[in-house]
DNA sequence: TTAAATCCCATGTTATCCCATAAAATTCCA
DNA sequence: TGGAATTTTATGGGATAACATGGGATTTAA
């Protein structure tokens, strides 16, 4: 599975394009919707776009159904998820176009920066990406005793449970 | 899984190229992705660069992934570990282009120290990391005179001398 | 018919490819 | 076993392709 990793910051142009980093791109290569899906974040801590690729979004329906599809919860988080999400496909140049909503939602304006995160990535204003990133050290730094990696036993199976 | 092991020093061009050792690319040689993924260190005592395949960060990204995804823990970690993360694939003589910004917070210029720690390895600016090699040497000796003081005394903490 | 979205082409910059060389390590053979 | 021949490395530089970006033309939708 391709990572999305790193940052990038982009031009948006008045028609409200951006490019994709090709490096994004090539993680969202073997999709079959050639785009990415968008929705704005519902933190209170910050206002960001979110991104992923069309496979996620499928999966996290499926994974949505599989706990009580009639709860509340459930309701909600499927209404507001699936419900704000956009479709943006590539252009010809690998750009796409960020709506109007979305754009003010994170206050992008003429710049955007595409932030990896593993299996999904964000879009920023890059000046408060910057405020959000050095707080965010700190306090992943006092955390870090938490950060366990994985058994690297290649296929360490049976990690499941807990 | 093979392991980084021992130091090299490679020459930094003027296009911000360096060999990666041939050993090194040795125990890369089975990976999806060919090449390294490097970060800054986020540590206060040295600034060298942390470097790994990247297997190693599909399976932090997929650890990070079994845990609550929506956890502001998990987000933290996940902007920090990914956002500053950078995919630096070989070119076809093995070497990679060390990013600007990586250069500065090793304060590496035409040469890089490439040290091995197993699952990963770093890079220094050489001279740094001979003082810090030295240092920890000193640190190690320090403390194994304590090991052999303590045991003797019986009484309490400290070594104080009566 | 307007406005917006899509396609198409043009551009400068940057990274990537490709080739060349020297040094080191390895292999081969008498 | 010694030393010549070959292969692997590290390194340098020029040619080439990829990328981000801009703008116009054509199509689609309201």
């Amino acid at each position: 599975m391709a990572l999305f990793l790193s940052t990038f910051i982009n031009k948006v142009d008045r028609k409200g394009r951006v490019s994709v980093p090709a490096p994004f791109r090539a993680a969202l290569a073997a999709q079959s919707f050639p785009g990415i899906v968008a929705f704005a974040s519902f933190r209170d801590s910050y206002k960001a776009i979110e991104a992923c690729a069309m496979d996620r979004m499928e999966r996290l329906s499926a994974s949505l159904d599989r706990l009580n599809p009639f709860s509340d919860e459930h309701d909600d988080f499927a209404s507001v998820l699936f419900g704000d999400a956009v479709q943006l496909p590539f252009d010809g140049e690998g750009r796409i176009i960020l709506p109007e909503h979305l754009r003010q939602h994170a206050g992008v304006t003429d710049q955007a920066a595409f932030v990896g995160r593993g299996a999904t990535f964000q879009l920023w204003q890059p000046d408060a990406l910057r405020d959000f990133q050095e707080q965010a050290r700190q306090r992943a730094r006092a955390a870090r005793a938490d950060l366990q990696l994985e058994p690297s036993g290649g296929e360490g199976r049976g990690h499941e449970r807990r």
